[in-house]
DNA sequence: GACAACCTACCTACTGGTAGGCAGACTAAA
DNA sequence: TTTAGTCTGCCTACCAGTAGGTAGGTTGTC
């Protein structure tokens, strides 16, 4: 069994999951009008009808790949959490996972990030998708800080969900540092940093 | 005399700068390739190739455009300086500037975050601006830091330069998170909680 | 023979950009 | 004071290329 009843690329052919990942190239590269469907027959070496075979239009070619990047990233977390007992060494894991990304290029951004930047140029079913995500980590990285103020591993300056935007945002805006500086290492000075901060002294 | 010789807009004619502030407004909304020659032909109601005349290329008008949003910004810091003598009150009022800003919309984003985010699809003298942008703004908020530190009203976690990344980072993550989620006073909500773990204890 | 995957060929609309011209304001020389 | 030259701002008309998207046909596999 190559894929599981729950795995949510399931539903996508090999060349389908192959176009959703160089979308997510070329998306971390450009956002949504950065490339176009010949960018991606080029790099998959079909057609550009092949690709509208797949996903008639551009906004289900990107909402699909939004989709998949925030059922995964639902999926990473929840894995984090069965992994570590303590909530600060998830938050410094997931830390680490972007920190790794950013360093090896591979995504060297959050496409959500870079998409909630120009999201009233994109299309609504995109947007809401995006949404999403932000949604879906701002929830997790509250009750994560909550756990972690429970057990007395996190301390919290105002209430856990305005401490989780907070953290959300330098993470994000680590992401923009790092790229406009061409410094992969900038991203993990900010992250780590911001970590330690919500240490229980 | 309606321009100061050292009035950056001066070289720019009236049109010029019409040109130039709804480029502002594109921009911040979709981005480098989230708008068009026409798109602003239209909305200064002159053909296109008028604009060309002005800025022979789109990259040019880009340039310029942010050239500008970061002489304004540095220009801005430099009279803030001088307005307020405690440096914490300076971050709080550089804060309280851009939650104003977004609550009206104008800008809703700093077109610079905005542009790092894509900044592999801009072009280099445009992607250079950006990036001296952030520089600039690094510089400041460090140097703020270091005279908050020793005047005893701002605290620093780590060296200047490193807390003040942080800083610029939950800035540019909560302008990402204000638009994301569609309410501008997110910005504030985020802004202000970074600022006050910046306050002396 | 149904269906998925892919193709060629094509479409319309729009992209950034150019060529060349024209009206009006400014300047300088006759 | 006329007049020629020049500059700015804008125009129409056009270009090659690319955008996203469609129609209809071929191939290969269950």
């Amino acid at each position: 069994m190559a894929t599981s009843r729950s795995d949510p690329q399931a539903p996508y052919s090999p060349k389908a999951q192959e176009i959703i990942a160089r979308t997510n190239e070329l998306l971390a590269s450009g956002g949504y009008n950065g490339f176009s469907y010949a960018d991606i027959a080029e790099l998959v070496d079909v057609r550009k009808a092949s690709i509208h075979h797949h996903f008639p239009a551009k906004a289900d070619l990107v909402k699909a790949t939004v989709a998949l990047h925030r059922d995964a990233t639902r999926r990473g977390l929840a894995s984090l959490d069965a992994a570590k007992a303590d909530p600060f060494e998830r938050l410094v894991a997931y830390c680490r996972y972007w920190a790794e990304c950013i360093e090896k290029s591979s995504p060297p951004i959050c496409i959500c990030a870079l998409l909630a930047a120009e999201l009233p140029a994109v299309p609504a079913e995109v947007a809401s998708e995006v949404r999403g995500h932000f949604e879906d980590l701002h929830a997790w990285i509250a009750s994560t800080l909550e756990q972690g103020h429970s057990t007395g591993s996190l301390r919290l300056t105002d209430d856990a969900s305005a401490d989780a935007a907070v953290f959300m945002a330098s993470i994000h805006g680590a992401m923009l540092s790092a790229r406009a500086a061409g410094d992969a290492s900038l991203f993990w000075t900010i992250a780590k940093l911001s970590t330690e901060r919500l240490k229980a002294a």
